[in-house]
DNA sequence: ATGGTTTTTACTGCGTC
DNA sequence: GACGCGGTAAAAACCAT
């Protein structure tokens, strides 16, 4: 990495060489000094945050990329993918304006064709139609790509779910599973699942939200390409959200420890499987917080996370159960279990 | 389609400020 | 009385079969 260049030569360099993102994908500069430890603020492209060295603080969450949400490899590549001008979102198919050749093989007087004459149309006939799907499919992906690239600046997701998404995307259209399906709606699911295997989680409200398609049909749609591609999608880490979750309170770092801690030997008594990582996170956070006398609610959470304050009841159960804090638990819980 | 599991919704009671 | 919290039952959502 070019650690010998100045922080001038290097944006000289990163703004002349746009294309050579790699080089700098995880690289980590020091911009701050944390407010909570006093420790090196370090920007997390991957995660699209600011996070603090020494106690994990997130500063900042949901940079925004404001580059370009195509790559160009060679100059005839940044000429046909740079667009100025109408978005691409507005851009129109043509039906009903491509011409077509009829099946049967008349003339324009009805009368029937040669055989060499037939021949020809027939090949022609070929030729136009591997012409128009081709078109049409290239059209079909440079709006997607639009798409993706709106919904992935909208969740602060960064560069690489971006490339991961439209593969994604390049693929299901390459299988053919997009006709039934809106253009829309296999990009979110392919923004969805690029974030879930890029190890930066969004919920699916939150996919769901910045779309312009229905939640319902989102689902169906993001479930539908992930058997057909035969993608496999890990299960969502919950400490992934639990960072996230944590920022948006303000606690102790000894708390946000706890947090993690809790997860880590929920983890370890296989607690976890099955259950919503969304409303493990929130447990954690909820549960670290009680134990270490920080004033924040279920219902605080609840709204963070976006889980049920139920779950979270449920899940913090489990985690302080697993955890030997069953000084915690209200006491009707351990009541309960005495009696039956 | 179906059944089992998990989450959500809606409602209730309890204690505290 | 409002609020935070706990518990329950039924509904809804989810997932594999």
């Amino acid at each position: 990495m070019s650690t010998n260049l100045t922080n001038t030569e290097q944006s000289v360099v990163s703004n002349t060489k746009r294309e050579h993102e790699e080089e700098r994908k995880g690289a980590t500069e020091a911009v701050d000094v944390c407010p909570e430890c006093g420790g090196n603020l370090v920007s997390d492209e991957e995660h699209a945050e600011t996070v603090c060295d020494g106690c994990g603080l997130v500063v900042e969450t949901d940079a925004i990329d404001h580059g370009p949400e195509w790559r160009a490899f060679d100059a005839n590549e940044r000429d046909s993918k740079s667009r100025v001008g109408m978005p691409t979102t507005k851009m129109m198919h043509d039906n009903g304006l491509s011409s077509n050749i009829g099946w049967q093989d008349r003339d324009a007087y009805g009368r029937m064709l040669s055989p060499t004459q037939r021949e020809k149309m027939q090949r022609l006939r070929t030729w136009d139609e591997r012409f128009r799907t081709r078109n049409s499919k290239e059209r079909n992906l440079k709006q997607a790509l639009g798409e993706i690239d709106r919904m992935a600046s909208a969740l602060g997701l960064p560069e690489n779910v971006r490339e991961m998404a439209s593969v994604i995307y390049r693929r299901a259209l390459k299988e053919d599973l997009l006709p039934g399906r809106s253009i829309e709606g296999v990009a979110s699911a392919s923004v969805y699942a690029a974030a879930r295997q890029a190890g930066v989680p969004r919920t699916m409200d939150e996919v769901a939200t910045v779309s312009r398609i229905d939640e319902m049909e989102f689902k169906r749609t993001y479930r539908y390409i992930i058997r057909e591609l035969s993608l496999e999608v890990k299960p969502a880490d919950p400490e992934q959200y639990l960072n996230r979750f944590e920022s948006e309170f303000d606690l102790e770092p000894a708390t946000k420890r706890r947090a993690h801690d809790l997860l880590k030997t929920a983890k370890e008594a296989g607690i976890t499987s099955g259950k919503s990582p969304v409303g493990l996170a929130a447990a954690a956070l909820y549960a670290a917080a009680l134990l270490e006398g920080e004033g924040v609610t279920q219902d605080a959470v609840s709204s963070v996370a976006d889980v049920s304050t139920v779950t979270i009841r449920n899940r913090y159960h489990d985690l302080l159960a697993v955890a030997g804090e069953t000084d915690a638990l209200p006491a009707s819980v351990t009541a309960d279990e005495a009696s039956a």
